[in-house]
RNA sequence: GCGCCCGUAGCUCAACAGGAUAGAGCACCGGCCUUCUAAGCCGACGGUUGCAGGUUCGAAUCCUGCCGGGCGCGCCA
């Protein structure tokens, strides 16, 4: 209906540009919007506002110009030129009564679109360390890149899912540490827990898991594993040093095999877990790309003798830096250690340059906002390989905090005690998180709300729309009651007469979905579909409040049942993509 | 100190690439169940869009400066 509009216009403003009216050099972008007040009809384009500048006339003047060239189009009936001169489009019924045949025709691909004409992208998100289970904040990433993913696929898009593995680096070398002292506890040794170990009880089960499957066969006394490594920070040390020469002292006392095996165990226990948790949480990938590929493919290595053939490249105090600065970043940033370890970034610079070569028109990264002083380095990287940084979209999320009774729940990574994305969704289920994490702005702090989230009532926007669903499946099981049956057919037949504003309502917003979706999608923002699909749970309610449905007149009837049919279907569509289900019964 | 994000009704948030009278939901107040689920509907109340300038036909939106909040500024990941 939109490009309808947008046809018109540009043929009308091609019109006046031939016969010189309007100077031939400007090519204006048509811009169409729905009207937010229906005096001003269904539709209005602000066209002759954008072209006043350039034509240097009156916006009415020019409004007036355009109309008279406006070729005639069966679903609008009247054109006005109002305000400042907006042109305003008034559509007939019979357009909305076509959308719901549409909907019925189309079914679940309803609002589907070859907007992104099979492009394609990348999205990466959530990402998480496998150090420990996802928590909260991860779940925000997880179903926030979920439904963009999803979103774009929608329009078009053909989209790869992909989660990076971070199974190489210090992190994981702590872990494996961590893990292995565990089994030495349970192996009888007296160990003295590392102050930068992690803490988490998870760890105790996987040196369990260790010892279980190894007995004592990895094992050393505990005093060869701490002697004469740096103190620790309670010991009045320095915490970094110690684990670092505990971890080195573990590889010494273990060999490269059975150090494999602490690290592998620490490795497969979270990252199985990771990828069950997210699974449950209806989040699919289609790829776990692993950080420690990249070094076992010299791909590290190539990315850093690509940077240095560019010239980016320096060596101070042992180290070797990338000169970032050179691209706007802050300051120069290490990528191989002095003690010839490479950093994070390096493997990550070689990341992101294996994303681009694998031919994705664009690249989305899906980072926590606590990551955005990291944005201009990677980019930074990017240009220097040569690589086009527009082609990569950062999109940041920032941190939800719960709210349980009134009060915030305090979390603090530090001695391992946060809250799990795990146990939030046993205490407000799927549907609710997948609903609430997204129902904001990616860049907004959000405040979640655990007991409207878990509350079956109509302050939760989740329920609300589910029973809306419910509500049309338990009308079509009363048409047996009442004997009644549906009569597709007729239905369409008989949809122009459903003229109630209640109806016409209805329609107009069902027309919306599809623009809906190209809009949340293009923008990254699912939010725009949570508002949506609450205010079209609203018509809906709205017209069940005030219309029965089973009336005895069957042609209202099929008609009215097309209707509330196409309603449900759309959103159970827009429910879909969201990862919530549509509940028949409630 | 420097950088990024945010600031809209009492609370939580919208406002579609600057567009017409800034909208919803909670909360509060008043109505609606012998009728397809009241897990619902309707109405009322509520605003100097943090402050001050600027850009233009038009600014919550763009620019500058303040104020307030969050995050970041490692040879960690």
């Amino acid at each position: 209906m939109k490009e309808q509009l947008v046809q018109l216009l540009t043929d009308a403003v091609a019109a006046l540009q031939a016969d010189g009216t309007l100077p031939a050099d400007i090519t204006p972008e048509i811009m169409i919007e729905r009207t937010r007040d229906r005096a001003h009809g269904d539709f209005a384009s602000n066209l002759a506002l954008m072209l006043a500048k350039p034509a240097r006339r009156k916006p009415r003047d020019i409004a007036e110009q355009i109309v008279a060239r406006l070729a005639a189009d069966d679903a609008v009936v009247k054109v006005e030129i109002a305000g400042p001169g907006f042109i305003n489009f008034f559509l007939g019924n019979a357009a909305w009564h076509a959308v719901v045949d549409d909907i019925l025709v189309a079914g679940e691909h309803y609002g589907l679109s070859q907007h992104g004409e099979g492009r394609r992208i990348q999205v990466e998100f959530v990402s998480a360390n496998p150090t420990g289970p996802l928590h909260v904040g991860h779940g925000r990433g997880a179903a926030y890149g979920a439904a963009v993913a999803d979103l774009l696929s929608a329009i078009g898009y053909d989209v790869h899912r992909e989660y990076y593995v971070n199974d190489a680096g210090r992190q994981m070398d702590i872990l494996a540490a961590s893990v292995y002292l565990r089994y030495l506890d349970l192996c009888g040794e007296t160990v003295t827990f590392p102050a930068n170990g992690y803490q988490g009880d998870y760890v105790w089960d996987i040196g369990a898991t260790l010892h279980r499957e190894h007995g004592d066969a990895l094992r050393h006394p505990a005093d060869a594993v701490f002697r004469d490594v740096p103190a620790d920070e309670p010991a009045g040390g320095d915490k970094e040093a110690h684990i670092d020469g505990l971890i080195q002292r573990i590889r010494g006392l273990l060999g490269d095999a059975h150090y494999r095996s602490a690290f592998d165990a620490g490795l497969n226990a979270i990252l199985g877990n990771i990828r069950q948790d997210l699974k449950e949480f209806g989040v699919e990938y289609d790829e776990w790309f692993s950080e420690r590929s990249l070094s076992d493919n010299h791909a590290v290595e190539a990315a850093i003798e690509r940077l240095k053939q560019s010239g980016h490249v320096y060596e101070k105090n042992g180290a070797l830096w990338f000169k970032s600065t050179d691209y706007g970043d802050e300051k120069d940033r290490v990528i191989v250690r002095d003690n010839g370890q490479t950093t994070y970034f390096a493997s990550d610079i070689a990341y992101h340059a294996n994303k681009l070569e694998r031919g994705y028109d664009r690249v989305i990264d899906v980072w926590g906002a606590d990551h955005h002083g990291y944005v201009p380095r990677v980019k930074a990287a990017l240009t220097a390989l040569g690589d086009d940084p527009e082609r990569l979209d950062v999109l940041l999320v920032q941190f939800a905090v719960l709210y349980r009774g009134g009060e915030k729940v305090q979390m603090s990574t530090r001695s391992g005690e946060f809250v799990t994305l795990r146990e939030l969704r046993h205490e407000v289920g799927n549907d609710a998180a997948r609903f609430f994490y997204v129902m904001r702005k990616c860049e907004q702090h959000m405040d979640f709300d655990l007991d409207l989230a878990r509350s079956q009532s109509n302050d939760n926007p989740v329920y609300y729309i589910q029973y809306a669903h419910a509500r049309v499946r338990s009308v079509f099981r009363q048409l047996a009651e009442k004997s009644y049956s549906w009569d597709r057919a007729a239905g369409s037949a008989g949809l122009s007469g459903l003229t109630e504003d209640h109806e016409l309502a209805l329609m107009i917003n069902l027309s919306r979905y599809p623009e809906i979706l190209e809009t949340a999608a293009i923008n990254h923002e699912p939010h725009q579909l949570t508002h949506y699909l609450r205010e079209l749970a609203n018509d809906f309610h709205t017209y069940y409040n005030a219309h029965t449905f089973l009336v005895e007149d069957a042609t209202v009837r099929d008609a009215r049942l097309n209707l509330i049919e196409a309603t449900r279907q759309v959103i159970a569509n827009g429910l879909g993509l969201l990862g919530v289900s549509a509940p028949d019964t409630m």
